[in-house]
DNA sequence: TAATTGTCTACTTAAATAGTAGACTAAACA
DNA sequence: TGTTTAGTCTACTATTTAAGTAGACAATTA
């Protein structure tokens, strides 16, 4: 499962997807349309930022807006931001390996088995972009 | 990510699986073949056994072995006893299933599209069985 | 009946999740 | 130039979940 905070940061961006063209967008206005905690979503969008996703403005007229067009930001890439590894293994992700102590991964069953269900939902997540929520 | 219970819940299953015809193997053996707490490992099996996918027996020559033959349990069903969900999303998930408040499913994007996210991994997760780990 | 082995309930501890508070900084504009 | 607006940043708190432990109990076998 994905968590809260992860939720909160695709429905965000999915509102910022349609907003797409008006000119950055109040956290407030997106926390109120979207039903999110306000001091929760500036954190999560300060990291969608600071991530390179997004981009700010302070001051009167600011806001958040996508720093990209939408097809650019993968699904997966958002979700390993907010809540890190996709794969159901340490040893089996790409962006967040760790090498598995008791086995040799070469040969483990277990292992291969993981890899294909890691590719398995790659093949949606890195296909499927922000375009995708709007 | 899986728990360190549902990982150590399928690495029981696959000394199990290997062990087969052999008559019930000790927990404490599993334990040490496969360096799991041992009475962490106690309550994993129980939970396996009550969700009928092992069996036991008491006393000298006791242990635990597969309730049915491999092929018969899906890595998906093991991975929901353990952890739960398989699905990104409550409003996605086939057996933990709970409705979004905030979005119409029917039309909902992120909603189909973590549908098809979960239908891929569920693709590779049921037809592997615990055949597939010996 | 003594030894063996799984069963069960109930802890404990540590870490992660889900937020909240409040001072600070930059930009706009009057 | 100073006030208002809006994001930035650090730190804190409360709840839940994860990970593991303890110890009494029940059944089986010899």
């Amino acid at each position: 499962m994905l968590s809260k905070k992860a939720q909160y940061a695709i429905k965000a961006l999915s509102y910022l997807v349609i907003q797409q063209g008006n000119g950055p967008v109040l956290i407030s206005e997106i926390a109120q349309k979207k039903q999110i905690p306000l001091k929760f979503l500036e954190n999560i969008l300060l990291e969608l930022r600071k991530a390179g996703i997004l981009e700010s403005k302070k001051g009167k007229g600011g806001g958040y807006a996508l720093k990209s067009t939408p097809d650019q930001t993968s699904l997966a890439s958002v979700i390993r931001i907010i809540d890190g590894p996709i794969a159901m293994l340490p040893c089996v992700s790409l962006y967040f390996y760790e090498r598995c102590e008791s086995c040799d991964e070469e040969q483990c069953r277990i292992n291969s088995l993981f890899v294909e269900a890691r590719d398995a939902v790659l093949g949606v997540l890195e296909k499927k972009t922000l375009a995708d929520l709007g």
